[in-house]
RNA sequence: GUGGGAGUAGCUCAGUCGGUAGAGCGUCGGAUUGUGGUUCCGAAUGUCGCGGGUUCGAUCCCCGUCUCUCACCCCA
Protein backbone atom coordinates (compact mmCIF):
# COMPACT_ATOMS: atom_id res chain seq x y z
CA UNK A 1 0.00 0.00 0.00
CA UNK A 2 1.32 3.20 -0.84
CA UNK A 3 1.00 5.71 1.97
CA UNK A 4 1.43 9.27 2.76
CA UNK A 5 4.48 10.58 3.11
CA UNK A 6 6.07 11.12 6.33
CA UNK A 7 4.95 13.99 8.43
CA UNK A 8 2.01 14.56 5.37
CA UNK A 9 -1.88 13.88 6.02
CA UNK A 10 -4.64 13.79 4.47
CA UNK A 11 -7.77 16.20 5.37
CA UNK A 12 -11.05 14.05 4.60
CA UNK A 13 -14.50 14.81 4.81
CA UNK A 14 -16.04 16.12 7.38
CA UNK A 15 -13.25 17.73 8.58
CA UNK A 16 -12.70 19.59 5.13
CA UNK A 17 -15.88 21.65 6.13
CA UNK A 18 -13.94 23.18 9.42
CA UNK A 19 -11.14 23.93 7.41
CA UNK A 20 -13.01 26.04 4.81
CA UNK A 21 -15.33 27.61 7.35
CA UNK A 22 -12.08 28.65 9.51
CA UNK A 23 -10.72 29.97 5.84
CA UNK A 24 -13.28 31.71 4.87
CA UNK A 25 -13.64 33.28 8.46
CA UNK A 26 -10.13 34.21 7.68
CA UNK A 27 -10.85 35.84 4.43
CA UNK A 28 -13.88 37.49 5.22
CA UNK A 29 -12.71 39.35 8.66
CA UNK A 30 -9.08 40.14 6.81
CA UNK A 31 -11.53 41.68 3.66
CA UNK A 32 -12.97 44.00 6.69
CA UNK A 33 -9.78 44.85 8.00
CA UNK A 34 -8.57 46.13 4.73
CA UNK A 35 -6.83 43.00 3.56
CA UNK A 36 -6.08 41.13 -0.03
CA UNK A 37 -5.09 38.21 -1.01
CA UNK A 38 -1.23 37.29 -2.14
CA UNK A 39 -0.76 34.04 -3.62
CA UNK A 40 3.28 33.24 -3.65
CA UNK A 41 4.88 29.66 -4.73
CA UNK A 42 5.38 26.73 -2.59
CA UNK A 43 8.59 26.28 -4.16
CA UNK A 44 11.36 29.89 -3.70
CA UNK A 45 15.20 29.61 -4.37
CA UNK A 46 17.07 28.64 -1.24
CA UNK A 47 18.74 31.64 -0.72
CA UNK A 48 15.45 33.42 -0.15
CA UNK A 49 15.49 31.66 3.34
CA UNK A 50 19.09 31.62 3.60
CA UNK A 51 18.71 35.52 3.85
CA UNK A 52 15.26 36.06 5.16
CA UNK A 53 14.88 33.28 8.16
CA UNK A 54 18.51 33.86 8.86
CA UNK A 55 21.60 30.88 8.79
CA UNK A 56 21.96 30.61 12.49
CA UNK A 57 18.54 29.17 12.52
CA UNK A 58 17.17 25.74 12.88
CA UNK A 59 14.66 26.32 10.24
CA UNK A 60 17.74 26.77 7.84
CA UNK A 61 20.51 24.65 9.10
CA UNK A 62 18.32 21.45 9.82
CA UNK A 63 14.72 21.88 8.79
CA UNK A 64 14.27 23.12 5.39
CA UNK A 65 12.91 20.78 2.59
CA UNK A 66 15.80 21.22 -0.39
CA UNK A 67 16.49 19.96 -3.56
CA UNK A 68 18.16 20.64 -6.05
CA UNK A 69 15.97 20.83 -9.53
CA UNK A 70 17.07 19.64 -13.29
CA UNK A 71 18.30 23.09 -13.81
CA UNK A 72 21.07 22.87 -11.33
CA UNK A 73 19.55 25.48 -9.58
CA UNK A 74 18.95 25.26 -5.36
CA UNK A 75 15.33 25.27 -4.41
CA UNK A 76 13.09 24.58 -1.24
CA UNK A 77 9.81 24.11 -0.43
CA UNK A 78 8.57 27.37 1.96
CA UNK A 79 8.89 26.31 5.39
CA UNK A 80 6.94 29.93 5.94
CA UNK A 81 5.20 32.53 3.90
CA UNK A 82 6.77 35.97 5.55
CA UNK A 83 9.96 35.41 3.03
CA UNK A 84 7.96 34.89 0.07
CA UNK A 85 5.57 37.97 0.45
CA UNK A 86 8.82 39.88 0.97
CA UNK A 87 10.36 38.57 -1.80
CA UNK A 88 7.37 39.48 -4.47
CA UNK A 89 7.02 42.72 -2.76
CA UNK A 90 10.53 43.61 -3.86
CA UNK A 91 10.31 41.91 -7.16
CA UNK A 92 6.96 43.45 -8.46
CA UNK A 93 8.08 46.82 -6.78
CA UNK A 94 5.46 47.31 -4.86
CA UNK A 95 6.46 49.95 -2.70
CA UNK A 96 5.98 52.02 -5.71
CA UNK A 97 2.06 52.06 -5.30
CA UNK A 98 2.57 54.57 -2.92
CA UNK A 99 0.93 53.40 0.36
CA UNK A 100 1.20 50.44 3.11
CA UNK A 101 0.13 47.09 1.44
CA UNK A 102 -1.95 44.30 3.53
CA UNK A 103 -2.02 41.04 2.78
CA UNK A 104 -2.75 37.60 3.71
CA UNK A 105 -1.94 34.29 2.62
CA UNK A 106 -3.68 30.57 3.33
CA UNK A 107 -1.32 27.63 2.37
CA UNK A 108 1.05 25.22 3.29
CA UNK A 109 4.38 25.20 4.41
CA UNK A 110 6.84 22.60 4.61
CA UNK A 111 9.54 21.57 7.50
CA UNK A 112 12.01 18.64 7.71
CA UNK A 113 11.42 17.90 11.04
CA UNK A 114 10.53 14.44 13.02
CA UNK A 115 6.93 14.99 13.42
CA UNK A 116 4.53 14.63 16.57
CA UNK A 117 1.72 16.40 17.96
CA UNK A 118 1.09 19.39 16.36
CA UNK A 119 4.04 19.41 14.19
CA UNK A 120 3.86 18.02 10.82
CA UNK A 121 6.22 18.10 7.90
CA UNK A 122 3.27 19.71 5.62
CA UNK A 123 1.48 21.94 8.02
CA UNK A 124 -0.81 24.87 6.78
CA UNK A 125 -0.63 28.90 7.79
CA UNK A 126 -3.17 31.72 7.58
CA UNK A 127 -0.89 34.37 8.47
CA UNK A 128 -0.76 38.38 7.55
CA UNK A 129 1.71 41.26 6.45
CA UNK A 130 1.51 44.99 6.62
CA UNK A 131 4.46 46.36 4.42
CA UNK A 132 5.17 50.04 4.20
CA UNK A 133 3.83 50.67 7.95
CA UNK A 134 6.27 51.62 10.37
CA UNK A 135 3.54 52.49 12.69
CA UNK A 136 2.59 51.28 16.30
CA UNK A 137 -0.61 51.55 15.15
CA UNK A 138 -0.21 49.24 12.21
CA UNK A 139 1.02 46.89 15.06
CA UNK A 140 -2.08 47.28 16.87
CA UNK A 141 -4.46 47.09 14.18
CA UNK A 142 -3.30 44.15 13.44
CA UNK A 143 -3.70 42.21 16.54
CA UNK A 144 -6.88 43.76 17.12
CA UNK A 145 -7.69 41.58 13.61
CA UNK A 146 -6.31 39.01 14.84
CA UNK A 147 -8.47 38.94 17.67
CA UNK A 148 -11.91 39.40 16.12
CA UNK A 149 -10.60 36.52 14.03
CA UNK A 150 -10.44 34.51 17.11
CA UNK A 151 -13.61 35.63 18.56
CA UNK A 152 -15.57 34.87 15.60
CA UNK A 153 -14.27 30.93 15.76
CA UNK A 154 -15.37 30.89 19.26
CA UNK A 155 -12.50 31.31 20.85
CA UNK A 156 -12.77 32.98 24.38
CA UNK A 157 -10.27 34.48 27.14
CA UNK A 158 -7.77 34.26 25.30
CA UNK A 159 -4.57 36.31 25.30
CA UNK A 160 -1.15 37.23 23.54
CA UNK A 161 1.91 37.38 25.17
CA UNK A 162 4.34 40.97 23.89
CA UNK A 163 7.39 41.96 24.00
CA UNK A 164 9.80 43.79 22.22
CA UNK A 165 12.98 42.86 20.59
CA UNK A 166 14.74 46.12 19.90
CA UNK A 167 16.62 46.71 16.81
CA UNK A 168 20.56 46.71 15.80
CA UNK A 169 20.64 49.23 18.17
CA UNK A 170 20.12 47.36 21.12
CA UNK A 171 20.56 43.45 20.28
CA UNK A 172 24.61 43.53 21.02
CA UNK A 173 24.16 45.53 24.22
CA UNK A 174 21.23 43.22 25.27
CA UNK A 175 23.75 39.97 24.15
CA UNK A 176 26.37 41.34 26.21
CA UNK A 177 24.32 41.85 28.90
CA UNK A 178 22.85 37.84 29.01
CA UNK A 179 26.60 36.63 28.27
CA UNK A 180 27.79 38.55 31.57
CA UNK A 181 24.74 37.59 33.19
CA UNK A 182 25.78 33.94 32.91
CA UNK A 183 29.37 34.18 33.19
CA UNK A 184 29.33 34.34 36.94
CA UNK A 185 26.91 31.03 36.94
CA UNK A 186 27.63 29.12 33.52
CA UNK A 187 28.12 25.83 35.51
CA UNK A 188 24.32 25.53 35.72
CA UNK A 189 24.04 25.74 32.14
CA UNK A 190 23.13 22.59 30.42
CA UNK A 191 24.98 21.22 26.65
CA UNK A 192 22.30 22.28 25.07
CA UNK A 193 22.31 26.35 26.41
CA UNK A 194 25.50 26.65 26.30
CA UNK A 195 25.27 26.11 22.77
CA UNK A 196 22.89 28.52 22.26
CA UNK A 197 24.76 30.88 24.61
CA UNK A 198 27.57 30.37 22.14
CA UNK A 199 24.90 30.54 18.69
CA UNK A 200 22.04 32.51 19.60
CA UNK A 201 22.21 33.87 23.11
CA UNK A 202 18.44 35.08 23.00
CA UNK A 203 17.18 31.44 22.42
CA UNK A 204 18.56 31.00 25.90
CA UNK A 205 15.18 33.18 27.48
CA UNK A 206 13.25 30.27 26.74
CA UNK A 207 15.10 27.42 28.08
CA UNK A 208 13.06 24.71 29.36
CA UNK A 209 15.76 23.63 32.11
CA UNK A 210 13.99 24.31 35.32
CA UNK A 211 17.48 25.67 36.68
CA UNK A 212 17.99 27.79 34.07
CA UNK A 213 14.04 29.51 34.18
CA UNK A 214 14.49 30.30 37.77
CA UNK A 215 17.85 32.19 36.98
CA UNK A 216 16.16 34.00 33.86
CA UNK A 217 13.20 34.65 35.79
CA UNK A 218 14.86 36.18 38.59
CA UNK A 219 14.48 39.95 39.07
CA UNK A 220 18.63 40.52 38.22
CA UNK A 221 18.38 39.28 34.79
CA UNK A 222 18.44 41.82 31.77
CA UNK A 223 15.39 42.59 30.08
CA UNK A 224 15.52 44.23 26.52
CA UNK A 225 12.82 46.21 28.00
CA UNK A 226 14.83 47.80 30.16
CA UNK A 227 17.02 48.84 28.02
CA UNK A 228 15.40 50.50 25.42
CA UNK A 229 14.89 53.61 27.29
CA UNK A 230 18.23 54.82 27.20
CA UNK A 231 19.56 52.64 24.01
CA UNK A 232 17.01 53.02 21.78
CA UNK A 233 14.15 55.60 22.88
CA UNK A 234 12.40 55.57 19.09
CA UNK A 235 11.81 51.54 20.17
CA UNK A 236 10.76 52.12 23.51
CA UNK A 237 8.16 55.19 22.12
CA UNK A 238 6.78 52.36 19.83
CA UNK A 239 6.52 50.07 22.52
CA UNK A 240 4.77 52.22 24.65
CA UNK A 241 2.33 53.53 22.40
CA UNK A 242 1.69 50.14 20.87
CA UNK A 243 0.30 48.95 24.87
CA UNK A 244 -1.23 51.90 25.16
CA UNK A 245 -3.37 51.69 21.85
CA UNK A 246 -4.43 47.85 22.56
CA UNK A 247 -5.71 48.93 25.80
CA UNK A 248 -7.39 51.22 24.51
CA UNK A 249 -8.62 48.77 21.36
CA UNK A 250 -9.62 46.07 24.00
CA UNK A 251 -7.35 43.54 22.84
CA UNK A 252 -5.83 41.49 25.81
CA UNK A 253 -2.17 40.81 26.25
CA UNK A 254 0.40 40.18 29.15
CA UNK A 255 3.61 41.48 28.79
CA UNK A 256 6.63 38.92 28.58
CA UNK A 257 9.91 40.20 28.83
CA UNK A 258 11.25 36.37 28.02
CA UNK A 259 9.51 35.95 24.86
CA UNK A 260 12.29 35.91 21.87
CA UNK A 261 11.40 34.19 18.71
CA UNK A 262 13.25 31.94 16.54
CA UNK A 263 13.42 33.51 13.28
CA UNK A 264 16.28 36.48 12.61
CA UNK A 265 14.31 39.21 11.13
CA UNK A 266 12.06 40.52 13.74
CA UNK A 267 12.82 44.08 15.28
CA UNK A 268 10.69 45.71 18.01
CA UNK A 269 7.29 44.07 18.72
CA UNK A 270 7.15 40.40 18.99
CA UNK A 271 3.91 38.11 20.19
CA UNK A 272 3.23 35.33 20.62
CA UNK A 273 0.03 33.25 21.60
CA UNK A 274 -0.08 29.68 23.37
CA UNK A 275 -2.67 26.83 23.46
CA UNK A 276 -4.07 24.28 25.89
CA UNK A 277 -4.42 20.73 24.54
CA UNK A 278 -1.69 21.03 22.08
CA UNK A 279 1.35 19.34 23.88
CA UNK A 280 4.57 20.25 23.82
CA UNK A 281 4.09 22.44 20.54
CA UNK A 282 1.52 24.71 21.86
CA UNK A 283 2.60 27.64 20.05
CA UNK A 284 -0.62 28.70 18.17
CA UNK A 285 0.67 31.53 16.76
CA UNK A 286 3.45 33.62 16.18
CA UNK A 287 4.45 36.98 14.81
CA UNK A 288 6.08 40.50 15.06
CA UNK A 289 7.81 43.49 13.35
CA UNK A 290 10.66 43.07 10.80
CA UNK A 291 11.58 46.59 9.77
CA UNK A 292 15.20 45.21 7.69
CA UNK A 293 13.61 42.14 5.95
CA UNK A 294 12.72 44.16 2.81
CA UNK A 295 15.95 46.05 2.37
CA UNK A 296 17.93 42.65 3.39
CA UNK A 297 16.05 41.40 0.36
CA UNK A 298 17.22 44.14 -1.58
CA UNK A 299 14.31 46.31 -1.67
CA UNK A 300 13.87 49.56 -0.23
CA UNK A 301 13.66 50.17 3.07
CA UNK A 302 10.51 49.15 3.68
CA UNK A 303 8.62 48.24 7.56
CA UNK A 304 7.03 45.06 7.99
CA UNK A 305 5.27 42.98 10.61
CA UNK A 306 3.18 40.39 10.43
CA UNK A 307 1.38 36.82 11.84
CA UNK A 308 1.28 33.30 11.52
CA UNK A 309 -1.43 31.21 13.23
CA UNK A 310 -0.61 27.33 12.56
CA UNK A 311 -3.84 26.06 11.18
CA UNK A 312 -3.02 22.50 11.97
CA UNK A 313 -2.92 23.90 15.57
CA UNK A 314 -5.85 26.29 15.87
CA UNK A 315 -8.00 23.34 13.99
CA UNK A 316 -6.67 20.98 17.07
CA UNK A 317 -8.22 23.91 19.41
CA UNK A 318 -11.08 25.08 17.98
CA UNK A 319 -13.89 25.04 19.41
CA UNK A 320 -16.38 22.06 19.45
CA UNK A 321 -19.63 24.64 19.32
CA UNK A 322 -18.04 25.83 15.79
CA UNK A 323 -16.88 22.70 14.67
CA UNK A 324 -20.57 21.08 15.01
CA UNK A 325 -22.28 23.77 13.94
CA UNK A 326 -19.83 23.75 10.58
CA UNK A 327 -20.23 20.09 10.40
CA UNK A 328 -24.06 20.31 10.77
CA UNK A 329 -24.37 22.54 7.86
CA UNK A 330 -24.97 20.81 4.96
CA UNK A 331 -27.90 19.07 4.50
CA UNK A 332 -28.48 17.67 1.67
CA UNK A 333 -32.08 16.63 -0.12
CA UNK A 334 -31.87 12.68 -0.94
CA UNK A 335 -33.35 11.51 -3.96
CA UNK A 336 -33.79 8.31 -4.10
CA UNK A 337 -35.12 6.71 -7.41
CA UNK A 338 -36.77 3.27 -6.84
CA UNK A 339 -35.89 1.89 -10.14
CA UNK A 340 -33.78 2.46 -13.17
CA UNK A 341 -36.58 3.95 -15.08
CA UNK A 342 -36.94 6.61 -12.88
CA UNK A 343 -33.57 7.40 -12.53
CA UNK A 344 -34.38 10.42 -15.31
CA UNK A 345 -36.67 11.68 -13.48
CA UNK A 346 -35.05 11.93 -10.74
CA UNK A 347 -32.03 13.49 -12.23
CA UNK A 348 -34.50 16.45 -13.51
CA UNK A 349 -35.83 17.16 -10.24
CA UNK A 350 -32.62 17.45 -8.81
CA UNK A 351 -31.31 20.29 -11.40
CA UNK A 352 -34.76 21.71 -10.80
CA UNK A 353 -34.17 21.57 -6.76
CA UNK A 354 -30.90 22.71 -7.37
CA UNK A 355 -32.11 25.54 -9.32
CA UNK A 356 -33.43 26.64 -6.26
CA UNK A 357 -30.84 26.75 -3.86
CA UNK A 358 -31.58 23.05 -2.26
CA UNK A 359 -27.94 20.63 -2.32
CA UNK A 360 -29.36 17.42 -3.30
CA UNK A 361 -28.00 13.97 -3.61
CA UNK A 362 -29.03 11.50 -6.10
CA UNK A 363 -28.94 7.67 -4.64
CA UNK A 364 -27.81 6.56 -8.62
CA UNK A 365 -27.82 3.13 -7.61
CA UNK A 366 -31.65 3.30 -8.11
CA UNK A 367 -32.10 -0.38 -5.69
CA UNK A 368 -34.94 0.13 -4.29
CA UNK A 369 -36.26 2.31 -1.24
CA UNK A 370 -34.66 0.24 1.31
CA UNK A 371 -30.92 1.01 0.09
CA UNK A 372 -32.09 4.33 -1.20
CA UNK A 373 -33.28 5.35 2.53
CA UNK A 374 -29.90 3.92 4.11
CA UNK A 375 -27.74 5.92 2.00
CA UNK A 376 -29.75 9.19 2.49
CA UNK A 377 -29.49 8.65 6.24
CA UNK A 378 -25.92 8.02 6.51
CA UNK A 379 -25.14 10.79 4.32
CA UNK A 380 -26.42 12.92 7.09
CA UNK A 381 -29.42 14.37 4.68
CA UNK A 382 -32.79 15.74 6.15
CA UNK A 383 -34.89 14.67 3.90
CA UNK A 384 -35.55 12.24 1.15
CA UNK A 385 -37.89 12.10 -1.78
CA UNK A 386 -38.85 8.58 -3.04
CA UNK A 387 -39.68 8.40 -6.67
CA UNK A 388 -41.13 5.73 -8.11
CA UNK A 389 -43.33 5.03 -10.94
CA UNK A 390 -46.23 6.29 -9.28
CA UNK A 391 -45.07 9.23 -8.33
CA UNK A 392 -43.63 9.86 -11.91
CA UNK A 393 -46.64 9.31 -13.40
CA UNK A 394 -49.42 10.92 -10.72
CA UNK A 395 -46.37 14.14 -10.84
CA UNK A 396 -45.93 13.94 -7.26
CA UNK A 397 -43.07 13.47 -4.60
CA UNK A 398 -43.28 11.09 -1.70
CA UNK A 399 -41.41 13.26 0.72
CA UNK A 400 -39.42 11.97 3.50
CA UNK A 401 -38.59 13.29 7.42
CA UNK A 402 -35.88 11.20 7.96
CA UNK A 403 -35.48 12.32 11.78
CA UNK A 404 -39.15 12.64 12.63
CA UNK A 405 -39.74 9.13 10.10
CA UNK A 406 -42.89 11.70 8.42
CA UNK A 407 -43.74 11.22 4.78
CA UNK A 408 -46.08 12.92 2.72
CA UNK A 409 -47.27 12.96 -0.64
CA UNK A 410 -46.75 16.25 -2.03
CA UNK A 411 -47.80 17.33 -5.62
CA UNK A 412 -44.37 18.30 -7.76
CA UNK A 413 -45.51 21.77 -8.21
CA UNK A 414 -45.87 22.45 -4.81
CA UNK A 415 -42.39 20.68 -3.75
CA UNK A 416 -40.09 23.60 -3.65
CA UNK A 417 -42.62 25.78 -0.76
CA UNK A 418 -42.77 22.09 1.45
CA UNK A 419 -38.91 21.48 1.20
CA UNK A 420 -38.56 25.06 2.32
CA UNK A 421 -40.75 24.61 5.20
CA UNK A 422 -39.03 21.77 6.11
CA UNK A 423 -35.26 22.95 6.25
C1' G B 1 19.57 14.56 14.33
C1' U B 2 18.55 12.02 19.69
C1' G B 3 15.41 9.07 23.10
C1' G B 4 10.78 6.29 24.86
C1' G B 5 6.22 3.60 23.31
C1' A B 6 3.47 1.04 19.40
C1' G B 7 2.48 -1.68 14.56
C1' U B 8 -2.65 -8.32 14.30
C1' A B 9 -9.68 -7.54 9.94
C1' G B 10 -12.15 -0.95 7.56
C1' C B 11 -11.87 0.81 13.23
C1' U B 12 -10.70 -0.41 18.61
C1' C B 13 -8.07 -4.27 20.51
C1' A B 14 -7.34 -9.60 22.51
C1' G B 15 -4.14 -13.82 21.56
C1' U B 16 -0.51 -17.77 20.80
C1' C B 17 5.09 -20.24 27.49
C1' G B 18 6.96 -20.87 19.00
C1' G B 19 2.40 -25.44 15.92
C1' U B 20 0.17 -20.05 10.08
C1' A B 21 -5.38 -16.20 14.45
C1' G B 22 -10.13 -14.18 17.49
C1' A B 23 -13.81 -10.46 19.78
C1' G B 24 -16.63 -5.97 19.62
C1' C B 25 -17.97 -2.22 16.32
C1' G B 26 -18.48 -1.55 11.13
C1' U B 27 -19.49 -3.82 6.14
C1' C B 28 -22.45 -7.30 3.16
C1' G B 29 -26.78 -10.80 2.67
C1' G B 30 -31.49 -12.50 4.72
C1' A B 31 -36.09 -12.08 8.04
C1' U B 32 -38.61 -7.37 5.33
C1' U B 33 -38.22 -7.93 -3.64
C1' G B 34 -42.07 0.47 -2.57
C1' U B 35 -39.63 2.12 3.12
C1' G B 36 -33.90 3.43 6.69
C1' G B 37 -32.54 4.15 13.00
C1' U B 38 -34.19 -1.32 16.92
C1' U B 39 -34.09 -6.72 16.94
C1' C B 40 -32.89 -11.63 15.14
C1' C B 41 -30.21 -15.08 11.72
C1' G B 42 -26.08 -15.73 8.47
C1' A B 43 -21.42 -14.38 5.69
C1' A B 44 -16.76 -12.29 4.25
C1' U B 45 -12.71 -10.38 6.24
C1' G B 46 -6.13 -10.50 7.47
C1' U B 47 0.70 -11.61 2.83
C1' C B 48 -0.25 -10.77 12.08
C1' G B 49 4.11 -3.43 8.85
C1' C B 50 8.36 -5.10 5.57
C1' G B 51 13.17 -7.83 5.00
C1' G B 52 16.55 -11.20 7.01
C1' G B 53 18.18 -14.72 10.99
C1' U B 54 17.36 -18.87 14.60
C1' U B 55 14.06 -23.24 14.28
C1' C B 56 11.31 -29.24 11.78
C1' G B 57 8.02 -24.95 12.18
C1' A B 58 8.00 -17.70 13.56
C1' U B 59 2.43 -13.41 14.16
C1' C B 60 5.30 -14.75 18.82
C1' C B 61 12.41 -15.09 19.84
C1' C B 62 16.81 -12.13 17.55
C1' C B 63 18.69 -8.31 14.00
C1' G B 64 17.68 -4.64 10.51
C1' U B 65 14.23 -1.42 8.29
C1' C B 66 9.78 1.45 7.53
C1' U B 67 5.56 3.82 9.54
C1' C B 68 2.74 5.80 13.56
C1' U B 69 3.04 8.12 18.31
C1' C B 70 5.10 11.05 22.42
C1' A B 71 9.23 13.85 24.01
C1' C B 72 14.12 16.52 23.16
C1' C B 73 16.14 20.17 19.68
C1' C B 74 13.20 23.93 17.37
C1' C B 75 8.87 26.06 15.83
C1' A B 76 3.07 27.25 13.58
Amino acid sequence: MITSVKGTRDLLPPDTRVWNRVEAVAREVFALYGFDEIRTPVLESTELFVRSVGESTDIVHKEMYTFTDRGDRSVTLRPENTAGVARAYVEHAMAQAGRPWKLYYIGPQFRYERPQKGRYREFRQIGAEVLGAADAAADAELLVMLFDFLLRLGFTGVSVSLNSVGTEATRPAFVDAIRSFFSSNEKTLGDDDRRRLAENPLRVLDSKDPAVRQLVASPGFPKMVDLLPTLDPASDAHYRELKVLLVASNVPFKEDPLLVRGLDYYTRTVFEMTAEGLGAQNALLGGGRYDKLVSDLGGPKTPGIGFAIGEDRLIDVLPEAFRKVTIDDVRPVTLIPLDRNDVADALVLAKELRGAGFAVDVVTAAKGPGYGLKVAERSGAAVAILLGQKEREERTANLKDLAGRTQEVIPRAGLIEALRARL
